[in-house]
DNA sequence: ACAATTACATACGGTGCGTATGAATATCAA
DNA sequence: TTGATATTCATACGCACCGTATGTAATTGT
């Protein structure tokens, strides 16, 4: 007896959704090969079938293990704030930051959507918009944040300017100039959401 | 002689682009058998080929005709507003009810980024973005939005949102009411473009 | 220890894509 | 008018990829 068997089943579900994240990330979803990346993982499409079903399950997979990634990112940065807006606007750079690496992009906000639909149906990739639609919560209970707006689509909304605003730095040609903007511009936005001094209950 | 010569490329690439567009849009591009669709069109792949090079081409050339379609309505918004802010808030949400319908929905936010990569980088579709990036910058120049964010970047990030937000509604079992969350969780971003009262020069 | 299940590999057929080739028609010059 | 050329599009071919069906070795339960 070598291994137990449920240590070898966990190992080659690893290698398989190691080898497609790489697979995904770099060559995008629609141009990765089962056939190859099963093999550079020691293994076949046989294994790959049996485990996810099919190319669309493993790509789940994939971003599921993604997302838990990103999700522990944001609740570390979500530690250590003065103030819980504070604590709210790092959550959305560190959100822009992350989008900043191509296998993130390429994987949930481009490949991801167009494979399995719009995210917010995703079953297990929705962390990260948790956490920000509780914090968002908490700030419109404590006052600082209007009353009128629904957390969730705020998150939501957000987000979506969130993935435009890192796919602006990353494929500019002076990635730090362009960072000071984009950041400015976003912070912008979410001064929007803050509840004015001289207004009442809006 | 029964027809210019012209005449008939121009429409045989029109046939081709409905044909293409509406399989695009229904089953998706990856989906979409060229086969299938360019016969529904009473031509097979040799015509796409030539006319297109590629099914990338294809969906290039759907693209830009939808662009030009969706600058068309957003201009013709665009002509009646009591002021200039109104007007560009007018635009977004325009531009959030085009967003909803499900074929501009799956090509130009979906399929499109996936297939031909950064939506920015699109050599012909981006006569929306420049429309609203042009308003913003006037906007700027009449005090009436701050002057310290990039009108190009802001136009992006609010687009980010829009999709978002379309997509939030169209996915909704309930449109009508999570219409109305969106639209003013939207608006309250909007909000923070406008330079408030009491600041100077921010 | 033997039956049954599981984990994976192998084999096969079908589909869709890209290219190379071919045929028909329009354009143009003499 | 006519012959040469170019253009439009269809057809034919090979290849890669995907999904399934089947086979096999190893492990678990009894």
């Amino acid at each position: 007896m070598h291994k137990p068997r449920k240590e070898m089943i966990a190992e080659t579900r690893a290698k398989l959704i190691a080898a497609a994240r790489h697979a995904f990330g770099t060559v995008g979803y629609a141009e990765a090969s089962m056939d190859d990346f099963t093999a550079s993982a020691g293994l076949t499409r046989g294994a790959l079938y049996h485990h996810f079903g099919d190319k669309k399950g493993l790509l789940q997979a994939v971003i599921a293990e993604i997302d838990g990634e990103m999700a522990a990112r944001i609740n570390e940065v979500a530690s250590r704030a003065p103030t819980r807006w504070q604590h709210f606007v790092d959550e959305c750079t560190t959100y822009i930051e992350m989008a900043l690496e191509p296998e993130i992009q390429r994987i949930m906000f481009r490949d991801g959507p167009a494979v399995l639909g719009d995210p917010a149906q995703w079953p297990n990739a929705n962390a990260c918009i948790a956490s920000m639609t509780s914090h968002l919560t908490a700030l419109q209970e404590e006052g600082v944040v209007v009353s009128s707006l629904d957390p969730e689509t705020a998150s939501r909304l957000i987000n979506g300017a969130s993935s435009q605003a890192a796919q602006r730095i990353a494929n500019s040609n002076d990635p730090e100039a362009t960072s000071k903007k984009v950041v400015t511009a976003f912070k912008q936005l979410l001064e929007g959401l803050l509840k004015k001094p001289g207004s009442q209950s809006n």
